[in-house]
DNA sequence: AGCGTAATAACCAAACTTGACTAAGCGAGG
DNA sequence: CCTCGCTTAGTCAAGTTTGGTTATTACGCT
């Protein structure tokens, strides 16, 4: 729950400005907060004491706007979450790392094909961060460590790059999947050349 | 939802077996499924018409344990699935990325020790995944492309554990985190110096 | 032979997310 | 001056995930 840090940072806000200001971040993106959740995520928050509504104001017939702020107990529990991020390691699962556990259900030429595309996505999505890093925005508005934040996706984004191409190239070059020793005996076959859909 | 693909890759199946096969790949760690998920998909893909039950096993009064097998449209749909993951480029978010955008609110001295530790943390996952790549087993009993999700596993865990080393020596040196020209004036202060929790 | 512990097979309620939807004010263009 | 569309603020139902629980049988130890 990292709404509860945000509404520390603001304090005292609305929903709705939470949520420009996650959407302004894009933080959609790499945080884990669609719109529709911020809204669950203050009710919750203030039904454990870290929240407190501070007023309810009203402009015209509009949907009233309710106002947080953080309690002194939020504010412990925010230290301790952001600790627990900090000092613990918990990778996230990555999609494709599982759908590519499923390479021999692919035939080989478009698995490469696919690799080389993913590393082209990647490479595109490294030239606009590093556009936007250079723009007078980021620099001169931003704190530094946003810009810290992208140089890790950055080198990140370098590895699988690496990656993509290395392992499109071998999968090009016919190696079988099978560990040494082993013959295509079991599963679904190895489709390297135009079988049908194995059923 | 690759549990698909797996009913799929073991063709007729019940519910434990599945649930030994991911736990066997320690799949709760690199996908998104916990044992408990598993019936629930597996009824979800019934109702969808992508698998068919194909007997229900009752030994002594144990809970009968249904078996299932991939239907047609649940093979087509598979193939839609799995080139969605390999074309597409959809990045998993990361926990800590959004805990380290709120590095100003961490003393110095503790987010450069954290990060130092997280580089630790990453090293020593390295050091287990190499050394369970070298083992017997796995080079001649698992597929080779096994090897090279490690491998780009591996890759990323090296350019993070760069980066981790890189970013705490800067936040050492004490380098502000305001963009330049602004002075601190918004938001909580920069916790450099030995001031307690403001409030 | 008896008893405790682990494995087998599955279910379920509660929590969490998601994305679409409502409904009023504000501004700009015709 | 009117109306079309965007912004504001928040709601809601439907779908998913979680992880704890149940109930029976097999196994191992004394």
């Amino acid at each position: 729950m990292m709404i509860l840090g945000l509404v520390r940072w603001m304090q005292p806000v609305h929903g709705y400005d939470v949520r420009r200001e996650l959407l302004s971040w894009s933080a959609d993106k790499w945080a884990n907060v669609q719109p529709g959740s911020i809204y669950h995520a203050l009710r919750k928050l203030t039904d454990e004491g870290l929240l407190r509504p501070v007023s309810v104001e009203q402009v015209g017939a509009r949907p009233a706007r309710t106002t947080y702020e953080v309690t002194p107990k939020g504010d412990e529990e925010f230290e301790t979450l952001l600790r627990a991020q900090w000092w613990q390691l918990n990778e996230p699962t990555d999609p494709f790392v599982a759908a590519f556990s499923f390479l021999p259900a692919m035939p080989r030429d478009e698995a490469a094909a696919a690799l080389r595309n993913r590393g082209n996505l990647i490479r595109a999505g490294v030239e606009s961060m590093r556009a936007s890093l250079d723009s007078d925005w980021v620099r001169n508005r931003k704190p530094v460590h946003v810009g810290w934040m992208f140089e890790l996706w950055l080198a990140r984004a370098e590895a699988e790059m690496a990656w993509c191409e290395r392992i499109a190239e071998r999968i090009e070059s016919g190696v079988s999947y099978l560990p040494a020793g082993m013959d295509r005996a079991e599963g679904w076959s190895d489709r390297t050349d135009g079988a049908g859909q194995p059923e």
